[in-house]
DNA sequence: CAAATTTTTGACCGATTGGACAAACGTTAG
DNA sequence: CTAACGTTTGTCCAATCGGTCAAAAATTTG
């Protein structure tokens, strides 16, 4: 073995074509959500015909499935690094700072994503009870050990976890919304500092006034 | 004219027969996306003919159109009733609680809107630009009006909207996801009590611990 | 160069889709 | 009862869908 990988040998040709019909893929899929894609869309997008496309990947489902498979990966990345040793508080802000970067560099994977949850997540609902389950627990106990040292407020961690997702993600899966509610003047490419810090805030210090 | 209405003249069974035919929409629509429902799904859930739907609708696109401008009216209105007079914290801890409420008890609804949004909006965007954005903008105003006030502590007042929608809704979008990660034991009903317990503490304290 | 292999394509297929239409059926008013 | 009107359905159609296949074109290998 020359090359030894799980997965199966590939010339670099394949490699290069393969790559190209994923990101064709994430940007219809992300879009228009699997059902409302079509392979001619796909093949259209990366540039080439649709039997060639099916050359590489023999079923729709295939693109679709390896898109996810890698997702979830980088995208459950940052809280994989939220980190036991160090302090609560700037670990907790750093989390949500990277996860509203992701949602600001990688929106069509976020889209993608609530694509696939939004219509009951037929195609990766045993990762959401497995992996993502036990990831989410593993941390979740890592945050209830602060909060009984003391070093933030008890509330619980899973909630806590699920409004971070949802606050930092919507700025990626709702950004339509967004721009058009915010306007032309608030919402050019200022509208992620100005969510940062008002999440930063909000997670920090709450609503209440300070005096 | 006996009734004087906008809407064209109806039937008593027009009426029913339309009523049932929306409900059926929105239940296809919600969990399939608009491009990944078809007529006969539709028809099927309302009981009746394909044919006989297209009696009542003209075209697909007329269903989801009915179903999105009556969404639009009745999810909107908690905010409506954001009130410039009641006491602050106290409005925005109601809104906040009713919006939890409207996820729990109307999912559909906010599957729906999700879909549309997620997919960019194509087909409600000048409502978002328009009536969505000039309700807003005026409660932002209320808000800002507190926080001069010294009412509640100086943020933005868009982004706060946004993060109580996210957080809201992210219990009727992301409920499968949400469920899977609680697991058996905790993502039962109580889940909305847990998440309405977590967001009050959220929105009004934060995470700093009180020490 | 020539054979073997990989890549690309045009043509095609069955299934599904949104929608049209005329005929049948039901209901109501005179 | 019957004519008019509202409702329902079976049948059909063109377009689009995911996917196949054989053959052509390009590339790699000896």
């Amino acid at each position: 073995m020359t090359t030894s990988t799980d997965a199966p040998r590939r010339t670099r040709i394949q490699q290069e074509k393969r790559e190209l019909i994923l990101e064709a893929a994430l940007e219809v899929f992300s879009t228009n959500g699997f059902r409302g894609s079509t392979i001619d869309q796909i093949a259209e997008a990366a540039g080439m015909s649709k039997p060639n496309l099916l050359y590489y990947f023999r079923r729709k489902e295939d693109i679709h499935a390896t898109l996810m498979q890698r997702l979830l990966d980088t995208w459950l990345a940052p809280l994989r690094e939220l980190d036991d040793i160090g302090d609560p508080m700037t670990e907790l802000r750093n989390y949500i700072r990277r996860k509203l970067e992701m949602a600001r560099d990688f929106p069509r994977e976020s889209r993608l994503f609530a694509n696939e949850i939004l219509q009951g997540a037929p195609r990766i609902m045993p990762l959401l009870a497995g992996d993502l389950k036990t990831l989410v627990d593993e941390k979740a106990a890592v945050i209830k050990s602060w909060m009984r040292a003391g070093k933030i407020a008890r509330t619980d961690p899973w909630h806590l976890i699920f409004s971070i997702w949802a606050t930092t993600q919507h700025y990626a899966d709702f950004d339509v919304q967004v721009r058009a509610v915010l306007g032309p003047d608030r919402g050019g490419d200022g509208r992620f500092e100005d969510a940062a810090r008002f999440l930063e805030q909000l997670f920090l210090d709450g609503l209440k006034p300070k005096n």
